[in-house]
DNA sequence: GTGGTCTAGACCACG
DNA sequence: GTGGTCTAGACCACT
């Protein structure tokens, strides 16, 4: 369900959060499925508990998911919340993009072309 | 010239290449011309002159600045190659961006109106 | 594993590059092979981590090897790449050699002769 | 008749020495030739008398200037003896080469080839 | 424990 | 004076 890259520079708890997050966004986790336990995703990935603990937390407070004590962590139905400030958390970085480019001298124009093959190239790729 | 912002995340010497590379890449700061020397610019900022002196070897890998022993470090020439390559690399992040977007449901449409409000909002801001 | 030249005019951390580089590409580090701490190798070798650091870092950059935050550093996987590429800058070297060699009046013949020698005086120092 | 490059890592009292050294060798300078004084090339190529006096000393102790006191410097005769040493410096420098390649895995047949190319398109060149 | 960043101060080669 | 290298020791985030 999830994998971790060691290669990749961000703290692995991040990247499971990222991953979570995902998958409840996409809708492949279900509002009140279960996730699994932290022991058992820690043994799963070779990884030390504390490091799943800390990715819990970190969703629980972004309202991803809610723990109910003795029995688990379960997804959230909150799903457009999250959502909404994942767009907002894309504009802002869509924002840092548009400053980087005009300061490299590329025209509205052709940003806006590039946007559009980009966006179009994706479609195609699923 | 330059200042340090400590509230920001990035390290230091980070903040000082990317706002050199700007200053070049703008052509606010012309071929050959001297860069404050190691010593003084670390003086000037009240941080430590390794740091500066990290910030300068990476300048002068990436070919913004080339470095002269016992006269000081200048503006390298071929600022026009650099900015292809940060071309690229936004080109790059653009498309990571766009994936994303795709991922959230966010429509073509509503991705390049953004992008052009952004854009122009840049502009303006200048 | 590695030693260090004192006599040898190149700064330390540059022959600590060589030597790590010039293991991975002949294969003698597998990789996702953990490498020494900053700090174990600092101790192994009586100089300071920085040092250390420095050559890490600039073999992370060539990407021959990658960095885990908290966990170490491990060889990379795309030695072929590296390799290619030190092919291309060993081609670009031995270009200006021969340039050399035609101003100092060598034959093409001589040149090959010497070449033919020292190479497989190469194969039998092993 | 010389020219010194800024931007070339290495001291400015090498690259003096040799454009000289080649000059000497390719006999566009005559035996007993009077080279600049100190002050003068100092003067011309608008750098410290320092290192031009620098690089004089160093050409006399290989033997490819003389001094004579209060008349200037001179061209020696030996012009074989020093295009002797540079041969044994290239030669050096292709084991080195040679031993690289053989790290690399580049077989005698591919080095060969390429050395060939490499000198005839030199050839070519001028 | 690990790597990443930074400081303070030193020595060297070069001009 | 300049940049280049190195040491000693510190703090941080992460596992």
């Amino acid at each position: 369900m999830i994998s971790i890259d060691y290669r990749d520079r961000r703290p692995i708890y991040e990247q499971i959060i990222q991953k979570l997050e995902d998958l409840a966004l996409l809708g492949l986790l279900k509002p009140d499925e279960q996730l699994p336990s932290v022991r058992q995703l820690a043994a799963e990935l070779s990884i030390n508990p504390n490091t799943i603990q800390r990715a819990y937390f970190e969703l629980e407070r972004r309202g991803v998911i809610y723990a109910v004590k003795g029995r688990g962590n379960f997804i959230s139905d909150n799903g457009e919340e999250v959502r909404k400030q994942r767009v907002l958390e894309l504009y802002t970085d869509l924002e840092a993009l548009c400053e980087r480019a005009h300061k490299l001298g590329i025209s509205k124009e052709e940003l806006l072309e590039r946007c559009t093959v980009l966006f179009d190239q994706n479609r195609g790729g699923e």
